[in-house]
Order: structure tokens, then sequence, then C-alpha cells
DNA sequence: CGCCATTTCAAACGTTCGTTTGAGTGCAAA
DNA sequence: TTTGCACTCAAACGAACGTTTGAAATGGCG
């Protein structure tokens, strides 16, 4: 194994990344993984012991450091705000919840983790998976929780958590595939280009958030 | 067959639904499907020819009335405002794009098919079902997308094709499962009283569609 | 009743699945 | 050179899959 080839565990990672994405979880065959990867069959089973515990393995590669970097980008945000004596900016939030999210879609191979990341984030393939997925939110979650609502302070927070829930959903939509967009443009080309996508989400997520609630729900 | 009895082939729709989104299309054989509504194995075959076609048909009988509910509100709000001689209200258009989504979500059996929905919006598991799904909403997109033009003026198009694609987002997100709700509240209880949730995406939703675009995507 | 079309049924079809096995390979340390 | 270990490989395992088949029911109609 010369430091070109990336060994055998890895060209698995990658091509199940891949293929989970494109066909899903359960209709995508241990066979036809390991043909399209060029490796042995039985390769799988040996370094990750089951299928399912090949899923969850190609999310913890991606997953880990892009949490990592939203919660360092928190983290600086709120020390910014600290420091000044304000509130930490909204749209700082938002852009540090969705940015790693974007720049992973922007890897080689990233894309395709977008994809099955929205993807698996409604279904519940795996009980093992669902457990590692909300180890893996639950930090992210604690920590930007009381950063929105410091920087949001007039929003009850039962608001601000259903207003969350629908910001991710508009990040899942569009980290999901470009395609529906393109149906929605009806062929009209649309720019797809990373910061301006990120500047649309971030702009829209945050007019969003700041409306006034309803006085029905106040 | 009885009037009570409900037949053998909505007994199929019926279960094919739930299961279909408990488990996802693949995931669930038709062994089990039959089994658990209590039907030979062979009826599948019999009454919808394959698997792949099975699930066209659980759509098509959820989709059919809700998009021509749709289609009638979108209509209605249009002849209003025309008769009044102003442009159609955003949060009236937004109202009648979610809230057929969420009554669904209330009938017996259409929580079931809101999950489904979700989950196959974004899975490509058969080619027969995309195109039904597409020509399915067209007559929507087209329908919705000059209204929406005239309620928003100062919008520039595409970035009302971006700002529809999140709330898009928004409520196939809403309707998934409210799983990720209550995780995202930890524990904390949310109301979920579907009028009440219909108010919160459409205030999302519109603030987000009325905020000024960005200098930089004019 | 007897006829016919529709529907149900148990059984089997061939295929593909995830996983296991045991022999074989290459390589570094002893 | 020999031992040990990590890894690869072809082959096979039993189970489950979607689908097909042909016979047995079922029920309305002359």
């Amino acid at each position: 194994m010369t430091p070109l080839d990336p060994g055998t565990k890895t060209q698995i990672l990658d091509v199940a990344e891949r293929l989970f994405a494109e066909q899903g979880f359960a209709a995508t065959s241990l066979r036809a993984l390991t043909a399209a990867a060029g490796v042995n069959l039985a390769a799988v089973n040996y370094h990750f012991g089951t299928k399912e515990a090949l899923l969850v393995a190609v999310f913890e590669r991606r997953l880990r450091p892009l949490n990592e970097r939203r919660l360092a980008g928190v983290d600086a945000l709120m020390r910014e705000a600290d420091a000044a004596g304000r509130a930490p900016s909204l749209e700082g939030l938002l852009d540090t919840l969705f940015r790693p999210v974007l720049e992973m879609a922007g890897e080689p191979g990233g894309d395709s983790c977008a994809k099955l990341f929205a993807r698996v984030h409604l279904e519940t393939e795996a009980e093992a998976l669902e457990s590692m997925f909300l180890a893996q939110f639950c930090a992210v979650r604690d920590r930007i929780m009381p950063a929105l609502l410091r920087a949001l302070p007039d929003l009850p927070e039962h608001e601000l958590i259903w207003r969350l829930h629908f910001a991710i959903g508009a990040l899942a939509h569009t980290m999901q595939s470009t395609i529906r967009l393109q149906w929605l443009a009806r062929g009209k080309a649309m720019t797809t280009d990373r910061e301006a996508t990120l500047r649309r989400l971030v702009g829209f997520c945050a007019a969003g958030m700041r409306a006034p609630a309803s006085k029905e729900d106040r």
C-alpha cells in the first residue's frame, strides 16, 4: 500500500458514501459496493463487521470534523460577543451552523455525504446510527441554543425551537440535491455558487427567525 | 366483501403506506407487508403488478386530492385579489400551499403518507415514481409561481425560486416526523397543534421570503 | 343449478442478499 | 529462515427476496 493507494478501508468508505447517497442504504448491496470499490466482498465484514457498522463509519468520518468546526465557530462568536459586551449576531450563528455543511459538500465525495446526510436525517435505517447521530449533534444543539437565545432575546424558547427546526429543514432540503431546485426553476439556469447559496440561506432563515411571534403563540 | 371490509386492494394500500413510511421502501418486504395486511402474498402482484407500482399507487391516492385542493386554493386567492384590484397575500398563498399537507397528516393514515412523502421527496426509489411526482407537482408550481411573483413584486424571480425552495424544505422537514423537533426541544413539551404549526410555518417562511435581497444577488 | 370471470391461495421459481469460512498471500520482527 | 500477524481471496452458507403458477374458492347472473 503506497501513500497514493487509499487502502481498502478508505476505498470502501469512499464508495459506500457515494452509493448509499445515490441508491439508499437498503438498496445498495455489498456485492455492488465491493465490486465498485475494487475490493473483495468479504472486506467489508472484515474491516467493519457488518453493513450497518459501515454506514455508521461513513457518517462518523464526515460528521466528527464537521461538528467540531461548528462548535469552534460558535465558541469564537460567543467570545467576540462577550468581549464586546453585546449579543452574538444571528447571521453569524446561522453561518457557523450552515457553512461546514456546505463546505463539506464541496470536498471530493462530500457532496455524496451531504445527500446521504439529508436522507438519513429522516430515515431510521439503523438503530446504532440513530444513537451515533444524536450523540454527535447533542453538543452542537446544547452550544448553539443558548447563543441563539441571546441573539434573539425577545423570542420565547419554544418559538426558537420551532424556527430552528424550520431552518434545519431548509438546510437539509438544500443539501439533498440541486435537482429539485432546477425543476422549480423550470430549466432557468440557477447559480449554485457556495457563498451565494450560503448568503441566501442565512438571509432567509435569519429573517424567518426574527419574525415577530404571532400573538396566539406568545 | 361488506361495506365495513375495506377490500384487499385498499387494505394493501393502507398497510403499504404505513410500512413504507416507517421502514422505507426497499427495507419493506412484500411478505411482511401482506402478512400485516392479512392478505395473501400474491395479492400485491395481482392487484398492482409490481412492488414499485404499488408505491406509485400509494402516492397517487393521496397526492391527487391534495394538489387539487392546492390549485383550487390558489385560484380562489387570485380571484379575490383580482376582484379587489390588489396583489394576493403572501401569507394566504403559503397557507394554501402548506395547509393541505398538514391536513393530510391529520387524516387516518395520512401521517404515514406525510412521512413517506418527505422521504421519497429526496429518494429516487423508482423511476416511474419520479415521473408521476413531477407530473403531479408541475401544475402546482406553474400556478403558484406567478401568484408569488405578484405578491412579492420587488423580488427577482431567481431569488423567489431559491426562497420557495427553502420554504419547501421547512415544510418537508416539519412533515417528516416530530421526533427531531422533540429532540431539539430536549424533552421540553412542544405544542404540535395543526393550526399553530401552520401559523408558525407560514410566519417563518413569509418573513424569510420578504427579506430584502442582498445587494450581491440583486 | 351451472357457467364464467374475478379473486384468493399455497407452493414453488430463480435470484440475490449479508455473512462466514478456511486457505492463501505478503511482510515485518525474531 | 522461520514465526506470526494483518489482510485478501474464492467459495459457499442459509435466509429472504420479488415474482410466477395453477388450482381452489367466491359470487353474481342466465
